[in-house]
Parts: structure tokens; sequence; C-alpha cells
RNA sequence: GUGGCCGUAGUUCAGUUGGUAGAGCACCUGGUUGUGGUCCAGGACGUCGCGGGUUCGAGUCCCGUCGGUCACCCCA
């Protein structure tokens, strides 16, 4: 007797043991750094309630859920068939689970609360390239801000922040600003330049939809489209014109704001402006990104969403963060030879994590000129020093054994507003850090081991640079250390 | 939901105006060789996705169906 052969499910992936390697790969850089920019890892259910996904999502976002339902009791399969409605679904994205988990804890979470997470979603969709039914997507997220102050100042510090564990994840694997750009665009300036064009509040939303699809739309089925709804003639010559991406009379700083921050933090060579950029979510309320690789869908994208925590019944609190597919990162790495295989995969993969205790804590020490010192210290900690052998070899690997002479570590900083070193070193303390780093106004660095309680500095003013380059370079002085 | 392309050995594929099937790799056996590398000889392996139709005859043409893939729609 032949039995039935059965198939995987539509757009699931079986994963043999280098396949699985592969994917291990994609994880494994994704987990390293948001480790190394200071976030914690959470995990949610894998379905909810589909009530949740109704909260904020439109009909759209319904139609395309795996529902769910334990058929324990006839009523239950009775009102299913009836409604076509179950009573669970299988998680589509990770940020209703996440405003759900904040709300439950926002009076005892830390401000701002840095969480990721990593793990499996669910789309009932057509699979095509880059796009399954079943695929993992990592999430970054900052929610909350530094002594919950919700100024353009933190906010651009916020938004820049998850941006740059995004741009550490892409340098990890060796993808470069070249290969790939983070579109940032900001919806209030856009949405108050759209209301200067007659667009009414509520139109915005189409308007915004209308942006998204402006590159992809011809000319006229954009205009056709937009008068369908209404929108001001205006705006629709606006959205038509041949290049949106630079136009005038935009109150651009907020992302001036941003921008300012990823240059301090050395990734300003990944972002560039461009005003089409609008995701599709509803809910994005500021600044917006994308990053966008040449001959692949968007990689990633994300944005600021600082009214969905208290839609899941929180406090009002703002945030920011974002979503990355394995799916299209995978096929970027295979394109572009990033991916290794055979031994060197397995070296890769077996490669020892960073590590989930801080390494690094770094302050500034008095003078409040250091302080862009302190990011900038911070950045290249979690970026590491790549060696000068492996730089000049011309068939280097991201996943060479030599890459780093200083390997990227986990590093982070207070959001106290205090000056108080002090309660900074408190600070330090209660986050378990193992090395206190404070940057004096001389551009020294002074280092303390928080476990032996010991300095290792002899000069009060610091021995250690803040400067790679140096030979007393802090940072080589710390991994000399682990 | 709509459309294009594809479905032949374990795998990647070839198969010419329709005449009942091949190659590389992998696998097994033996040999050569001072590596686990190279080479040689031999071997096993297919209801040509499935069902129907046209034909003396279908892997090849037609219809249907299932599966895969890419694109559109949508994009959380």
């Amino acid at each position: 007797m032949s039995q039935k052969k059965i198939n995987a499910p539509k757009g699931t992936r079986d994963l043999y043991p280098e396949d699985l390697l592969r994917q291990q790969y994609i994880t494994n850089a994704w987990r390293d750094a948001a480790i190394r920019c200071g976030f914690d890892e959470i995990a949610g259910p894998t379905f909810e309630t589909t009530e949740l996904y109704a909260v904020k999502s439109g009909e759209g976002i319904l139609g395309e859920l795996f529902q769910a339902f334990s058929g324990k009791s006839p009523k239950e399969v009775e009102r299913v068939k009836e409604t076509g409605q179950a009573e669970f679904a299988l998680r589509p994205e990770f940020t209703p689970t996440l405003a759900r988990m904040y709300a439950a804890r926002a009076k005892e979470l830390p401000q701002p609360c840095k969480w990721f997470t990593a793990g499996p979603y669910f789309r009932a969709e057509r699979p095509q390239r880059g796009r399954l039914r079943e695929f993992l997507q990592w999430n970054v997220d900052a929610i909350g801000m530094p002594a919950d102050d919700n100024s353009t100042e933190n906010r651009a510090r916020m938004d820049a922040e998850v941006i740059e564990c995004m741009v550490r994840m892409f340098e990890d694997l060796g993808l470069i600003a070249d290969a790939l750009t983070i579109k940032l665009n900001d919806r209030n300036a856009m949405a108050a330049f759209f209301a200067s064009l007659g667009v009414t509040g509520d139109q915005l939303e189409d308007a915004f939809n209308l942006l998204d699809r402006q590159a992809k739309l011809p000319t006229d089925a954009l205009r056709t489209q937009a008068q369908d709804a209404n929108l001001p003639e205006p705006f629709i010559a606006f959205l038509t014109k041949a290049d949106p991406s630079t136009l005038p009379d935009l109150d651009a700083s907020d992302l001036d704001s941003v921008c300012s921050v990823c240059s301090v933090v050395e990734i300003d060579r990944w972002i560039a402006r461009d005003h089409t950029i609008a995701r599709g979510l509803a809910y994005y309320t500021g600044t917006v990104f994308e990053a966008i690789a040449e001959g692949e869908r968007a990689v990633a994208g994300g944005g600021r969403y600082d009214n969905l925590i208290e839609l899941f019944g929180g406090p009002p609190t703002p945030a920011c963060g974002f979503g990355m597919g394995d799916v299209v990162l995978g096929n970027l790495l295979d394109d572009k030879g990033l991916m290794p295989s055979g031994a060197e995969l397995m070296d890769a993969v077996s490669r020892p994590q960073a590590s989930i205790r801080p390494v690094a804590f770094v302050v500034p020490n008095g003078d409040e000129a250091n302080e862009p010192l302190v990011h900038s210290l911070v950045a290249n900690l979690r970026r590491g020093i790549e060696s000068e052998p492996w730089k000049s070899r011309d068939d280097r690997k991201p996943w060479d054994s030599d890459r780093y002479s200083v390997a990227p570590v986990h590093a982070r900083v207070s959001y106290k507003s205090t000056r108080n070193i002090k309660k900074l070193r408190s600070d330090a303390e209660r986050q378990h850090a193992r090395y206190f780093v404070e940057i004096h106004a001389d551009n020294k660095v002074e280092l303390t081991d928080m476990d032996r309680r010991e300095s290792l500095t002899s000069d009060t003013h610091g021995s250690f640079s803040v400067d790679p380059a140096a030979p007393n370079y802090v940072g080589a002085a710390i991994a000399a250390r682990l």
C-alpha cells in the first residue's frame, strides 16, 4: 500500500541542517546587535486573541490572519462557522503584543524601555519572493523617554538608537551603506505640509496611502485615485509631480535632529531623507523609515508610534521601533555573496554571542561638552575595531575569525538626566555593568571594574583614551580584560 | 483573488516538425594511486506530477486538476 504523500503547507519551509544554520546565522546577528546596543530580549505568545489585532487594524489585516480555535466546544465551532471569526489568530506582527505587554507593566518598567524579540510570524498571503506564510521577524523597540521627557531631542535620540541598532546588525553581516539605504521621513511634517495643500484630517490616511504607492502607480492612476478620494487639487499636483523627493516648504526640524544624532554615532552614511516614504500602517505618528536594498523589496521598516501604548490601555507613552524579516534579508545576503556555507557557516554560527551582561557603562564626568563623546565612544565599543590584516585582505569575509582587533561589546549609557557621578554609578550597578567608563573633560577616560570595586586607572584624570586609534584606547583595554 | 512560467532518475537539468527516455553531480561495487585528493571500469535508479482527450503512436499537442515559482493586489 502506498501512502498518500503529504506536502508541507504552502509558504512554509522545511529547514534541513544547513538551512537551519543559515537561519541561525541571521538570527544570531539580530540578537548580537540588539544585545550590544542595550536592548533586552522578550518573547510573547505566537497566537493572540483575534480582538487584539482588531483594535488597531482594519479589515485588510484581518483578511490575512491565520485563525485558530480550540474546537473543544460545539458552541465555539458553530460560532466560527457562522461568523467566520475564530477566537484566536496566529500573530501576523509583534507590535500589538508589545503594546499589550508594555501596558500591563507600564508603571514598573524603566524609562526608556528597550526591548527586542525574534520569532515566527504568520500571514495567510500568497507566497512570492521574499514573502512566505511563516517567517521570522526581528522587532526592536524603544518605549518611553529618558527622564519621561518627550522633547524633540529625546525623540530624535531614541529614533536614532533603534536605527543605530539596525545599522550595527547590517555592518556585522558585511553589508555596506552602498548596498542598502535607510530612507527617512517624518509623518508629522508631511501631515502639516498636506494640510497646507488643503488635505483635511480625515483624508490624511488616504493621502499617506497614495504617497506610499506614489512610485509604483502610474501618474494617471494616482490622479484618478486621488480624485476618487476627493483630495484637493494642490495635493494631487504635488503627488503627481515627477520627483517629490525634493520638495520645499517642509518643516524638517525633527528630521534634522534625528540626522544629527545619527552623525554622532556615525551612521549618517546609511540614511537618506525621502519624502515618499509613508509606511502603509496608520499608527505611525512621527519619524518613519525603511531600509531599502537595490533589487529587493524593503528589508526593514519602522517608525514612531506615540499613540499606540495608550490604545492598548497603557499610559500615554511615546515609542518607536522597527521590524525586519529573515526572508528578504536572506535573499539580500545571497545576492551579495554574504552568506557563508560549509565549515565557514558552522564556525560563524558557533562563535559566542555578545554578553547579555553589559560590559561597558559609559558616562560623562561633569562637563556637558563631552557628552557627544559618550555617544561616539559607545558607538565605537558596540561596533568594535576591524583589524588591519583583515581590512587589507582582498578576499576578506564578514565572518572571518580575524575580523576584529577589538571585538564589539555590549555597551550602555545612562538615560538619567543627572550629572551626579554617584547616581550614574548606581545606575550602572543596577544594570549589572561590568566596567564603568567615565569620560573626563580632557577626553581622558577613567575605567572602573565594578565587580572588584577598583579603579583600573592610576592617573585621576584617567589613563585611557576615547580615540580608537590611540594605543591606550579604552575599548582595547576592556577587551583585553574579558 | 488575477496573470505569466515551470513540473522528466536521490538532485540539477537535456530531450530536437509527436516514434514508449538520457547527461552531470550524488550513491553502490571493484581497480589505480604513499592522504580523506585524482583517475579508470562497472552498477542501481524514472507509471516523464495526476486525470482525461487527439493520434496507428504523446515526455512532446489539447482540456482539466494538483503542486512549485515569479509578478499583480496587499503589505501589519
